[in-house]
DNA sequence: AATTCATATATTATCGATAATCGAAAGGTA
DNA sequence: TACCTTTCGATTATCGATAATATATGAATT
């Protein structure tokens, strides 16, 4: 049987949900304006509730908001995506060595997160890889059971844009896909000094990737 | 001359401002409720700015907001804390093995901190000690130079609550202060490993504080 | 006594309208 | 032309009022 309950969500999460279906669709792209009494009309409600998603939306990252001016689809430059790729280092490196049971249960979780890298990169489907590719760090931090941790790291998703840039800059899936297996390995040898290592190797190389090309 | 500018700050700014040093100042405290219209009677404004300072105290975490019943000061559990401070660890250490220009300039901001919590050690302040710690600690962030690091570094700023832990825990100030200035030795030595490490023991005691306690 | 239901009250959520502000365009002056 | 000022249109920021919702209160029912 499955669960349903009433629809009973505000306006403002109904708009800010919408908002983000269109970032993910491609309708609304970086540099792109939201104006807020165009997007109320268009929804049918009033100017509140859409001032307040994208209030939301801008706490998320991902607009930017000037005063008195306007809110448009944040646009990340190089410097921000490799700032946050370290504050990740950072957060993953950490989780690594706090993980201290169930070390191949984890393992398990992150074999079959590589299954699914090793799909995408066979079908040269870079969403599916970045999916995977998110659920595989994800999993590595969500397991040393700190919500505080791991919800910062999701903060820092930018997988929209991720998705982007790996495209422009034509990384190698399989190169990327390869990085990740000795991790797995490091974990199943109950070995987190050798795991974090490798994370740190892995992030080394990615940040080498776009250093080249610019 | 004095640079003075025009007081041009948005209601909300102001609103946030206001209800932040109520915090600070204890006429707020942890559980209080925060009700937008009253509020917005007491600073003669309407109940949207109100609302919006609300929200983004919120999103900072210093309130906790619950749909059509509404807010209240937030209060931190042990959980939380200890959370908080596993990050602030993972994010320290990392900025450690980055900073690598510089070494003795920041060595030289930390002495200065390090003064600051010896005195307030002595004059058994502290808020003062809180502060100069948190500069302490801010200090290594920052001197890596990833402004993503940093503003979720101070994102995690919990220094109401701390205050309040500290004095509840009644941790010994001087025994707190002297984890402090092997780090910097560490620094003056260009060794970062070094004061990876250090500030890690740092962590580590502190966190043996509170477990002590319960 | 416990449970349900209806009502009342307090508070948030939303609305429509107005004020304040910004940026661009138009006009004037050297 | 270059620069400064003014005007105007577009958009956000704020307001006051109303609708929606949740919790508390108390009566009715078993």
């Amino acid at each position: 049987m499955a669960k349903k309950t009433v629809v009973r969500q505000s306006l403002k999460d109904q708009v800010k949900s919408i908002l983000i279906d269109r970032m993910i669709d491609g309708d609304l792209v970086p540099g792109d304006r939201i104006k807020e009494l165009q997007v109320a009309k268009e929804l049918g409600t009033s100017q509140a509730p859409v001032r307040e998603a994208i209030r939301c939306l801008e706490t998320l990252g991902y607009v930017e908001h000037i005063p008195h001016v306007g809110a448009m689809v944040k646009t990340f430059n190089r410097k921000e995506i490799e700032e946050a790729y370290q504050v990740r280092e950072a957060l993953e490196v950490h989780a690594t060595t706090q993980v201290n049971d169930k070390l191949d249960e984890l393992a398990n979780e992150l074999d079959i997160h590589l299954e699914q890298m090793l799909l995408a990169t066979q079908k040269r489907n870079i969403r599916i890889f970045t999916e995977a590719d998110n659920q595989f760090h994800r999993a590595i931090v969500a397991y040393c059971h700190n919500d505080t941790l791991l919800s910062i790291w999701e903060s820092l998703k930018m997988q929209l844009q991720v998705i982007a840039t790996l495209v422009e800059t034509s990384v190698p899936l399989d190169e990327i896909y390869s990085l990740h297996p000795p991790i797995v390995e490091a974990f199943k040898m109950q070995s987190q000094d050798r795991a974090s290592l490798l994370l740190q190797g892995h992030y080394k190389i990615l940040s080498g990737y776009w250093k080249d090309l610019k």
